[in-house]
RNA sequence: GUGGGUGUAGCUCAGUUGGUUAGAGCGUCGGACUGUGGCUCCGAAGGUCGCGGGUUCGAGCCCCGUCACCCACCCCA
C-alpha cells in the first residue's frame, strides 16, 4: 500500500497544525471584531457554480479543477476558491434581500490541480471574508484595511508587505476597453507570445499577467484601464484610495494588476511579500464582484471579498521570524515510583485534570529518571513524587523544578497545593 | 503540460578511483546516580542504501528504466 499523502497534499503535524489553529483564531477574533460573522459551505459543488461564477476562460475553470461525476451521475467539482460558493449560499438562503446587506466570513482547504511547488498546494487553506449588498467604495477600504491588519496580527511587519491596488472597471467601461486592449494586441502579435495572442480573443486583459520579457516590453506601452474608467469607476476608485491614505495604509497602485478570475468589477488588491515565498508572492487577494450574484441568477447584489493563504502566510511569517507562542504542554507531572502506586497516580491525574490543571503521566512504567526527563521535556513546572514510603503515611512530594524545593503534602490537599503553586 | 535537481537510520547528512559486518550528529530507550530532570559520560535499539532490471568476481557508488519528492515555467492563495 502507498502510505503517502497523495501529491500536493500535505499533513499538519502538531507543530504546524498548532501554527494553523493560531492563525484561525487571530482572524476569528479581528474578524469579528469588523462585523462579520462564519459561513461553512461544502468542499465541493455542482460544477455549474464555478465554470460560470470563476469564468471558463480562467486558468481555474480550464485546467484546476478537480471534477467528478458522482454516482447520480451529477458533475461536482472540489471548490477551486470560496467566493463562488458564499455568494450561491447567499443566493440560495435570501441571505441579502433587497436593501440589506450581509457580512461573512469563511475557511478551509480549497483544491486545485496544479504542479506543486513552494507555497502552492494542490489542497490549501484559505481564510476569506465576504461583504454582499454594499455599493460604497468605503466597504472596499474596509475590506482592505481588514487583510492588512490580519497580517499585521500574525507579526508580518508592514516593511515586507506591499499591498497593490487597482481598478478593473465596469459594464460601462470595460468592454470598450478591452476591445482596445485586444486590438492592441493583435497589433503587436508579432511580439507576443502565442498565449498572449489567444488571449486577444478570449482575454485580453490576462496579457498583462504574461511573464515573458517580450510581452511585458509590449503591454507596457499598452493603454491602461486606468486611463479609459468612467466617471462613477474613477469616483469610486479615487475614494477608495482617499479612505486608504486616511487610515494611513500604504499602498501601490498597480494598474496592470488584473487577476485571474473573471467575476472582479472595480476594484482589486492584492498583498505580496518579498521573503519566504519563493516564485509565489502574493499572499492575499480579493476584489469587487458587483455581477457575480447575478451571473447566478439572482437579483442584482454588489459584492466583495478576499482571500488570504494559509501556507503562504506561514512561509511569510517564517521568514519573518515570528514564532508562533505554545501552550504549555504540562503544568504537573505525576511521576510514578514503582508499580505498586499506579493506581493512585491515575486517580491523582485525573483529579488535578478535573480541577483544570494540565497534567501529566507515564503510561508505559518507565524509569523515575525517564519520567523526570519527559516532565522536562514538556516544561511541567510541578512534579507530583508517588512512591510506597509516601503513599503509606497518605502523602505524596511535591516538587517545584524550578527551585527543586520538596514539600510533602497530604493527597486529600493535592489539587489546592498545586493550584496555588501554580498561582 | 514543460524543464532542472534530489532520493542512504525517526530527522539533518557523510560515504574516498565500485572492494569485507553502511557511518556521524540530533532524537528515542537504558545505565552511570539500586526513588529525582535540564550538563556530562557509557551503551542499545533503529537501515529492503526509493523501486526494478543490467554490467561486474563484487554495486550505496557505474548503465537503463520507473516511482516519489523538491524547485522553476504557466498561473494563483
Amino acid at each position: 500500500m502507498n502510505v503517502r499523502a497523495p501529491k500536493g497534499t500535505a499533513d499538519m503535524l502538531p507543530d504546524v497544525a498548532r501554527a494553523w489553529e493560531y492563525l484561525t483564531r487571530t482572524a476569528q477574533d479581528l474578524f469579528s471584531r469588523y462585523g462579520y460573522e462564519p459561513i461553512y459551505t461544502p468542499l465541493f459543488e455542482n460544477t455549474e457554480v464555478f465554470t460560470r461564477g470563476i469564468g471558463e476562460a480562467t486558468d481555474i475553470v480550464s485546467k484546476e479543477m478537480y471534477t467528478f461525476l458522482d454516482k447520480g451521475d451529477r458533475s461536482l467539482t472540489l471548490r477551486p476558491e470560496g467566493t463562488a460558493s458564499v455568494v450561491r449560499a447567499a443566493l440560495e438562503h435570501s441571505l441579502v434581500p433587497q436593501g440589506s446587506s450581509a457580512k461573512l466570513y469563511y475557511s478551509g482547504p480549497m483544491f486545485r490541480y496544479e504542479r506543486p511547488q513552494k507555497g502552492r498546494m494542490r489542497q490549501f487553506w484559505q481564510i476569506g471574508v465576504e461583504v454582499l449588498g454594499v455599493a460604497g467604495p468605503s466597504a472596499d477600504a474596509e475590506v482592505i484595511v481588514l487583510l492588512v491588519r490580519f497580517f499585521e496580527a500574525v507579526g508580518i511587519p508592514a516593511a515586507s508587505m506591499r499591498l497593490l491596488v487597482n481598478s478593473m472597471g465596469d459594464e460601462a467601461c470595460r468592454p470598450a476597453y478591452r476591445e482596445r486592449i485586444s486590438a492592441y494586441i493583435r497589433d503587436h502579435g508579432e511580439q507576443l507570445c502565442e498565449e498572449c495572442n489567444r488571449r486577444a480573443v478570449t482575454n485580453p486583459l490576462r496579457a498583462f499577467d504574461c511573464k515573458n520579457p517580450a510581452c511585458v516590453a509590449v503591454m507596457a506601452e499598452a493603454p491602461l484601464l486606468r486611463d479609459s474608467l468612467c466617471e462613477e469607476c474613477s469616483a469610486h476608485y479615487s475614494t477608495v484610495k482617499a479612505h486608504l491614505d486616511r487610515l494611513g495604509i500604504a499602498y501601490e497602485e498597480a494598474p496592470r494588476l488584473v487577476r485571474g478570475l473573471d467575476y472582479y468589477t472595480r476594484t482589486v488588491f492584492e498583498v505580496q511579500v518579498t521573503e519566504g515565498l519563493g516564485s509565489q508572492n502574493a499572499i492575499g487577494g480579493g476584489g469587487r464582484y458587483d455581477r457575480l450574484m447575478q451571473e447566478y441568477g439572482g437579483p442584482p447584489t454588489p459584492g466583495l471579498g478576499f482571500a488570504l493563504g494559509f501556507e503562504r502566510t506561514l512561509l511569510a511569517m517564517e521568514a519573518a521570524g515570528v514564532s508562533v507562542p505554545a501552550p504549555a504542554r504540562a503544568d504537573v507531572y505525576v511521576a510514578r515510583v514503582d508499580d505498586s502506586v499506579s493506581e493512585s497516580v491515575f486517580t491523582m491525574t485525573a483529579a488535578l485534570r478535573d480541577a483544570g490543571v494540565v497534567a501529566e503521566l507515564d503510561h508505559q512504567a518507565r524509569s523515575l529518571k525517564s519520567q523526570f526527563k519527559q516532565a522536562d521535556r514538556l516544561a511541567a513546572r510541578l512534579v507530583v513524587i508517588v512512591g510506597p514510603d509516601e503513599l503509606a503515611v497518605g502523602e505524596v512530594t511535591l516538587r517545584d523544578m524550578t527551585s527543586k524545593d520538596e514539600s510533602r503534602v497530604a493527597i486529600g490537599e493535592l489539587v489546592n497545593a498545586v493550584r496555588s503553586r501554580l498561582g
